[in-house]
DNA sequence: ATATATGTGTGAATTTTTTGACAATGACGA
DNA sequence: TCGTCATTGTCAAAAAATTCACACATATAT
């Protein structure tokens, strides 16, 4: 399989989000167009990221939304439901545990772990925080397939080096610092600050 | 000014943060190859972002550290602070409500806003959920520059309508939808379930 | 049964982004 | 003061991503 472009995945995760939006409004027949529409982007680009994947329209037609789905469910993997260990019980960890659109896509909050003493042991809802001296084991016991990271960003290395060597190859960051892990462990970023830095720089232009 | 990519901007957010951990261990001077390397990037992007901007550094000898954070700040508009809202005081909003980065970079959230009887009038660390059909007073009087929604994905449309119409040029979207809004506003998005889904795609095919 | 309209799939063209390579510059030691 | 070494700034090349444009397949109307 040919490598696949970052923000092809990126794009066909919101087109699956977009079909989804259609499906609860009963429409079942969509064009690229409308996708695009919907997506802010363009339909050609939209049927060239489906066609690294196959062939999944009608011409003169369009797509069947609930069959575009399904595929894109596949080519995602969101046919299975993955557990998630999330590191950290701050605001944003805690936030995180439960997140509605996690629970909907199949990610399942396993496993809530901090290593401040007065933390371990409270619950958020439902979870009991754990202590993250004991990632080794809570890992291989609750089978977790993916890992956030939501501590302060001095911490945010150590943390994820704990987590490699706990046998995690699949890593989401909310910690504003890059991370080095080998290279056979993926990392997402979510780097909100970076955003906001973003939208700072577009407002100070204008002036 | 030429059209700087948002790709570029994100990295010297990126940048400015390696340079301020740079700073808080005493280090005076940085390459652009260490700076390259703490992120994950090659040096001739380094260079090539920051040549868009000036020239800021000696050949042979590197960037001083202080000197080109105070660049960046300049060129982001960080040299600021700037007043931000929050819609939405679910578990996200709250949780952002004090965001530790947040406040360090100088984005003061003034106002947290829902439109649900039974949070409005709560308080969330000091500040008074207020009712979000006021956003036109409310984000003149606090004088709000970006606003942060947090609200489910169906109602985030709604809202966005809303603070454009209160004046809001600059968004931070939260909720996994595409929004629309008019050419003078600027929207970023934060989109965690993207992210997880590009893990559960790289996860699903190493198998 | 045929004509017409719609909209896909995809090579080719274009644009954008990243990387390579090196001349030019400045620091520093002898 | 001069030579050596390190590292920038930038032009050119390469790679990647996006857009164009159109032949072709399919639905629908007549």
């Amino acid at each position: 399989m040919k490598k696949i472009s970052d923000s092809t995945i990126r794009r066909m995760s919101k087109y699956y989000r977009s079909l989804d939006q259609l499906i609860d409004k009963r429409v079942e027949t969509v064009s690229s167009d409308t996708l695009a529409e919907m997506d802010g982007i363009t339909s050609a680009q939209v049927r060239k990221d489906l066609s690294f994947f196959g062939t999944f329209g009608k011409r003169g037609f369009g797509y069947n939304t609930k069959a575009l789905k399904k595929q894109i469910e596949n080519i995602l993997g969101l046919y299975r439901t993955w557990n998630v260990a999330i590191v950290g019980a701050g605001n944003i960890g805690r936030a995180l545990t439960d997140y509605a659109e996690f629970k909907k896509q199949g990610f399942i909050i396993r496993l809530i772990m901090d290593r401040d003493k007065s933390k371990i042991g409270q619950q958020v809802r439902g979870l009991n925080i754990e202590d993250f001296n004991k990632v080794n084991d809570l890992v291989k016991d609750e089978q977790i397939d993916i890992a956030i990271i939501a501590v302060p960003a001095d911490a945010a290395q150590a943390v994820a080096d704990k987590l490699v060597t706990a046998g995690i190859k699949a890593i989401l960051n909310f910690a504003p610092r890059s991370l080095k892990v080998p290279p056979d462990v993926t990392v997402k970023y979510e780097n909100m600050a970076v955003e906001m830095e973003a939208l700072s720089y577009f407002l100070s232009k204008k002036k």
